[in-house]
DNA sequence: TTGAAAAATAAGTATGACTCCTATATAGTA
DNA sequence: TACTATATAGGAGTCATACTTATTTTTCAA
């Protein structure tokens, strides 16, 4: 055996997919190998911008649509910002919420142990810091019972 | 003096909308009210239904304008999800962001403290939670530097 | 109270970000 | 190798948001 870090980061690619009855393709390759190049939170088209440079006939909607794909089985994060509309919270004293990944219902609620979290010293340094949100994510009471 | 409560809070909205130099438009009255009713984080779209039966001329552009610069003067909170592209992130363990509210760059960071942050017992009842984030949002090293 | 200036609005158009459709191509496997 | 289920490209469609411009309003000072 002659597998390098890229090797068996590829591998492991390659079972996750067979794991989960996805077939192994070039694009899935390709984008998956520049997603983890990546260090700035690529969106589908920025993300389909460099892929394009290695598969130059490649669709802007398999870069989404695989981008999706991989986060839904765990090889890929969904960060804050979720393609749906704006939405908007007359609620202006600081809280917390709870965002059901399946059905995007955002629930507000208050922990007091919460309002004690602190920011992290380098954090602090760099940035400033306006406000402390924990965001708790899983599925709501509705959508838990059809799973 | 025969404020009730509604008066009040109308009159606050009216003494912020000076302090930041807007106008105290009739839209402006009728928006940040339905707002105010809103239990559910509404998108403009959603909020521009409800506004509509109150001013049936009004264009969702002034929806969406109005509750964008409600959000700036600190009348309203934006909730996580920001109506920008989805972006994606190649980290699978979990972490925590930072976010600049102006340039909305995304800084990956962890901090072991945060791992023990606990999930309040009657959302562990209510809903599944799958994943535990600290959202810190602020401004960035770049953007502060221009404010 | 009025009228001028600045700001806000409505309506229509444009753009950006997906999302769907369908014919073709390909991976997995018998 | 051939078959079947999936995946893909490309184009069209949709939804959310932003821009443009002419008109209307608010505000404020005379």
């Amino acid at each position: 055996m002659n597998l390098d870090a890229r090797d068996t980061s590829l591998e492991l690619f390659k079972k996750k997919c067979r794991a989960n009855n996805l077939k192994v393709t070039p694009q899935r390759i390709v984008i998956y190998q520049e997603l983890l190049k990546s260090k700035d939170h690529p969106s589908a088209e920025v993300l389909f911008q460099r892929v394009n440079k290695v598969i130059p006939d490649i669709s802007l909607d398999t870069v989404n649509r695989t981008l999706l794909t991989f986060s839904k089985i765990g090889i890929a994060n969904l960060v804050e910002g979720y393609g749906e509309a704006r939405r908007f919270d007359p609620h202006i004293k600081n809280h917390h919420h709870f965002r059901c990944i399946n059905c995007n219902a955002i629930k507000d609620f208050n922990y007091e142990p919460y309002d004690d979290i602190i920011v992290p010293g380098d954090i602090k340094k760099r940035y400033r810091v306006i406000s402390i949100k924990v965001l708790l994510e899983g599925y709501c009471s509705k959508c838990r019972k059809n799973l």
